[in-house]
DNA sequence: TGTACATCAGTGAACGCGCGTTCACTGATGTAC
DNA sequence: TGTACATCAGTGAACGCGCGTTCACTGATGTAC
């Protein structure tokens, strides 16, 4: 049956939340179409009417994901300005974030299986990284802005590196060691030397 | 036709090799056992006389595939002791790793596909990072050894981290940016404060 | 405002295809004598 | 050392299954008058 232009757009929505929650557990080819629609409470068949394919949902779910990663860097309780860099790390390296794969970073869930598929994909990822460097270039605390830039870089490979391993590492002691580690090397707070 | 024990083995060691190749490069669901014999000059039907199940292969690949991972951290040409950290930065960081893939770091290919799969695939996973950090710890220069297991952890994530963002980006210009941003925070001699 | 009808979001069945896995068969290997 | 035969690595066809995609159909929505 038809149903309201207003409610077709919120079923989409609700398809591409879904989406970007399975794709970051599952992985882009660990999840049907049958499942990510069943999980936005429709049957699979309806699916082209919305979506030119699956890759196009990949694009879109992937680009809710990254959307959602920025948001972890913003102000994290309402507070004014972005939040500083020792909060940033102590949120994204924390045991909760490394538990929450499906609505965790879609950078270190995704990573590599963006790398695999196409340059529109490896695109929306871009502009996600881009849109979370100036976040981090506020919070690093670095002289002029080259450095600042810089710094973000690395400490968002490290913060990204962290996760990736800490979730990949059985242990559960190693796991929150690398977490741990990673916050204590990027923040500047806890650096005694050299 | 039957081939001669030693031949079968050589057959086995082809599979495992191809595997570790074609899995980094389009991960654990992105290629079959057809494709994975087919790379190793055999046919898909003789697969189950060398392997209980393609997650078998797949445990055996991914310890393959990590051993290379540690060669990449021990001397690269037939130097005494362990390279430098710098060595070891450039080396990894570098987009000739970058582009290959296949042949590149199992951690960094892998890492989510392995958080996605059996807690015996994330052991073995584990076994290969704890084989890397005493290579790191001895480079990282720390004055007392906890502070070196830090370095040496921080210093992975960064690694894997920065080499995940490299691939996953579209442009080339922020690709190289990212290799290099990395390489100059991680490295303890290009940091002029504090 | 009320009626007639075209639109189209969603359903459920079906499509071809490639997947992981199984199996009957082949014939060189390796062993028993 | 030579012969007879059991073993088993590898082949190629087949299995059921779930995938991405297509399609005829439904019936409420939204529009035309």
């Amino acid at each position: 049956m038809k149903v309201s232009r207003e409610k077709a757009r919120e079923n989409r929505e609700s398809v591409i939340e879904a989406s970007s929650r399975l794709f970051r557990r599952s992985g882009f080819d660990g999840v049907g179409i049958g499942a990510l629609m069943q999980a936005a409470g429709l049957t699979h068949g309806g699916f082209y009417r919305q979506f030119g394919s699956k890759d196009d949902l990949i694009l879109q779910a992937t680009r809710a994901a990254l959307g959602q990663t920025r948001a972890r860097l913003t102000a994290p309780e309402g507070e004014k300005g972005g939040p500083s860099l020792d909060v940033i790390l102590r949120r994204y390296l924390s045991e909760a974030h490394r538990d929450a794969v499906g609505e965790g970073c879609a950078l270190a869930a995704l990573g590599p299986d963006v790398a695999r598929h196409g340059p529109e994909l490896r695109a929306v990822l871009q502009q996600g990284v881009e849109e979370c460097l100036p976040l981090l270039e506020a919070s690093v605390g670095a002289e002029d802005p080259e450095r600042a830039r810089d710094k973000a870089l690395a400490t968002l490979a490290t913060m990204v590196g962290a996760l990736v391993l800490a979730r990949a590492v059985e242990d559960a002691e190693l796991s929150r060691e690398i977490l741990d580690a990673a916050i204590r090397e990027a923040s500047p707070a806890a650096k005694p030397d050299p």
